[in-house]
DNA sequence: ATCGAGTTGCACAGCAGTGTGCAACGGCGT
DNA sequence: ACGCCGTTGCACACTGCTGTGCAACTCGAT
């Protein structure tokens, strides 16, 4: 099997897929979910997941790289070359929507100070760019709180969590919710109602 | 030692208070404290708690009960007596936040399906209540929101969460962060930003 | 001084999870 | 048909936590 170097899925890459998927999964349900629960969950005996990964925090550490990259990507590409910082977070939060299942892992982990600490650090990049945007909106009026950006920042956060957990309970449809999302967050920001539903519902095609 | 019913505190009672008192603060730093890292906090032995409590979960559960009744009674007492929807949720945000961190315990511990299911029906009323007074302001259009109330009352509540975590970080100070709290709710509720700021201070004496 | 509730220290059994070693097995490519 | 990689199914040692039993001790109250 000499070459290999294309796309070419040896069922050890397929496993070591499904492992990381099926992780993400189960975690998501339980932040203390064992290793055999992960490895049934994913049809594979425990001894095999730690072929894969010498242990559990080599697991969690690379499904959390995976989210934050994929996390940062979508945050980056939802407002390239948008100057309004209104669209630009409802853009953001429209594609950062797609992630919403990810990104509430690194949630429910960086919760538990215990298994990560780092999570915090690997997020920053991220949480200081939305910062930047948050205060840029400031500075042009655009956007109004009483709370300085980064506490903005934090609460902008708190609020995609929340709607996901509407979403959940069965409160609101997958579909509307990324809107939702997006003109809840623009009107937290001080955003008018009204203009937040336009601009949102405009951007939506 | 016959009758003791009045204030009376055997060292017994004293230490089954000193013990949920530094149990929570410990279990908010870490939700899988063990017994053992919660008697020595309260500077006792671990056989001792159990003395207190049967196990693990009936501390807990006290500790809830507790919380829930304290929560309960700051955001029923906020609002009575007061028929504008805007002012009654400003008002319990104030009166719930010196609950801050009691508050966070049951989040920090909902969070955790496996510990305690039953919390979040234990909140149940707490949140209904919360509910009933959005839909009232949704219904006079006095609040405004792409949202049903109930998601609403998730963003409210995790909003609040957020804004304690600015303030852990530094952040926000701790005495403007319930005004700023109170005026982020209402406006992300939909009240405009120069109402709600009005509103709130004029409130806060 | 004595009683007793509360506390301590220690020991124990039990359970659940982790990480490792090793022999056997199955299938895919050549 | 052979070889090899990945997988499986055990086994094991180790760790950390829970909940309980019991004897000894310490205080305050009587």
């Amino acid at each position: 099997m000499a070459f290999m170097t294309t796309g070419t899925t040896s069922r050890a890459d397929a496993n070591r897929r499904r492992i990381l998927d099926v992780a993400l999964a189960e975690l998501l349900r339980d932040p203390d979910a064992s290793m055999d629960q992960i490895a049934r969950a994913a049809g594979v005996v425990r001894r095999t997941v730690y072929g894969h990964f010498p242990n559990r925090e080599a697991l969690i550490s690379t499904l959390v790289d995976e989210a934050v990259a994929a996390l940062s990507a979508a945050h980056a590409a939802g407002r390239e070359g948008v100057e309004d910082p209104a669209e630009s977070v409802a853009r953001s939060v429209l594609a950062v929507w797609e992630l919403a299942d990810r990104y509430r892992l690194l949630i429910a982990l960086a919760q538990r100070t215990v298994t990560m600490q780092g999570i915090r650090e690997r997020l920053a990049p991220v949480r200081k760019e939305s910062t930047r945007l948050l205060q840029r909106g400031l500075d042009e009026g655009v956007f109004s709180s009483p709370l300085p950006a980064p506490a903005l920042a934090y609460v902008h956060e708190q609020t995609l969590i929340a709607v996901m957990e509407a979403v959940n309970d069965g409160l609101l449809t997958a579909e509307e919710a990324g809107r939702c999302a997006a003109v809840t967050v623009l009107t937290t920001a001080g955003v008018p109602a009204s203009g937040a539903t336009e601009l949102v519902a405009e951007i939506a095609d």
